[in-house]
DNA sequence: ATTTTCTTGTTATTAAAATAACAGTTAATA
DNA sequence: TATTAACTGTTATTTTAATAACAAGAAAAT
């Protein structure tokens, strides 16, 4: 394992690299090559390969990548040996889409828990997943080991329980709530639906979207 | 109006600025200084204004920038005069958490139709939002003028899909199936909670989140 | 009036990410 | 056994984004 930090977008290619190796894993699949794992995510063989150096894992020279040593690796990189456990606070639509969508997809990454406000689901479960009260969340946190926190509760209440998920000891926060946040003690990632149709409606105005042409084909 | 592209991460910002400053006009404040929309968000002082300074805006020396001003200026960069519509294609759980959503807050960016194949929805209503028959994508998207598209159909579907959009002329999708796309003749977006989701794992670990910690005290 | 303070706007520098270039190696082929 | 073809692994370069540095101007204070 290394003792450098690994850039963001290799972190990010990672994850989607396990993802297709498991597909061609189930496809019968022993050995892939650079060429071959990058059409499947449309990016470059460089791109391939400069990653898989960065995490120290070598391929063999006239038969490519070993796929299921790469998913092994991948997967000691991103969640530890011991996988990581989440807790999604705020089970209301979009905690519940979120959820349903994890429980589908069987990662190392596993929802153990859900918290939320509202007496009338606190003792109900969503997608085989117990809802708590959010009074209880340093308590269950701690005991179950949940080590990251999806964050789907009403804006205005964004704040106050981002640092109670900290308090409690989550290390890392991914924010949906489109409220800007500052956290000391825990990783956090933002993600806006708005931020980002707005950014597409600017790149696919059609003078935009012809001078994004250009610029590919002057290359 | 500028004849160059702004950065991606600039268009974005723009995105956050625009929210908070219709908030801020809402408090009934008219100007507002660099220093104070970076706080807002949680970024410096001067990363806001050469985004401003980007976008051909400017302040004014001692009172800052109005806030209204900016407010137009983003719209007519980011949306364009005649507001841009939306259709979102596939209507699940995901669909229909991120409609509410949009609908609760209103953006220049309108969703004026949405998509599914499933005969026991079509016809009906969300959000006050009529959904068609997937069949006709091609009609209502030509009739309405739709450019913009979110993509939320099951995995199996979404290449399909999105080729369908864009020959009904969508120009920018926004993709949130886990299903890598490659499409010309629109720009795209890619979207997944998992991949983000990994991240964070990735980053939150003690031993890399200490690293990142050490790295920001050194500066 | 003159100085000081505070702010913007812009250019210069540094950092991060993507791309390109190419050396090196193995297996197949002649 | 030499040669070629087809890969990987790594370093160098370029591009993109963030940060720093600072000149210049308006208002306030002296
Ligand atoms: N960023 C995005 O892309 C995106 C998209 C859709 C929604 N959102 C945001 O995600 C959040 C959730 O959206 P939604 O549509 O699911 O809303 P929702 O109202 O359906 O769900 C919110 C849930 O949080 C619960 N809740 C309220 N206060 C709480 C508290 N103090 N502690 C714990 N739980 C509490 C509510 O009972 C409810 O179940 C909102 O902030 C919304 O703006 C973001
Ligand atoms: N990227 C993410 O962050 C994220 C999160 C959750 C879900 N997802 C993905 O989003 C998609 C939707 O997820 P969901 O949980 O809402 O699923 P869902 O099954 O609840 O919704 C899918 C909808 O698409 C409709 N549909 C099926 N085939 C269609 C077709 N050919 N044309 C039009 N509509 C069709 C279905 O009738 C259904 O209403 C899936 O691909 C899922 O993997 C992504």
């Amino acid at each position: 394992m290394s003792t450098q930090l690994l850039p963001e977008k290799t972190v990010e290619r990672l994850s989607q690299y396990r993802r297709v190796l498991s597909r061609e894993i189930e496809q019968g699949h022993e050995h892939i090559f650079s060429h071959e794992l990058a059409k499947l995510l449309h990016i470059t063989p460089v791109q391939v390969r400069r990653d898989i150096m960065l995490i120290g894992h070598s391929g063999s020279l006239r038969k490519g990548y070993n796929i299921l040593d790469l998913i092994d690796m991948i997967g000691e990189i991103i969640d530890c040996s011991n996988q990581q456990k989440v807790a999604i606070i705020g089970i209301g639509k979009l905690g519940q889409a979120l959820l349903n969508y994890l429980a589908d997809n069987k990662t190392n990454l596993v929802v153990s828990a859900v918290f939320d406000n509202n007496q009338e689901i606190i003792g109900t479960s969503f997608s085989g997943v117990l809802c708590h009260g959010i009074e209880h969340l340093k308590k269950i946190v701690e005991r179950e080991h949940i080590t990251i926190g999806i964050l789907t509760v009403p804006p205005q209440h964004a704040v106050e329980i981002s640092k109670q998920m900290v308090e409690a000891g989550i290390l890392g926060i991914i924010n949906y709530t489109p409220v800007s946040l500052q956290l000391r003690g825990a990783y956090l990632e933002q993600y806006d639906v708005i931020t980002s149709l707005e950014k597409v409606a600017y790149f696919a105005k059609p003078k935009n979207y012809s001078m994004l042409l250009e610029m590919e084909c002057e290359k």
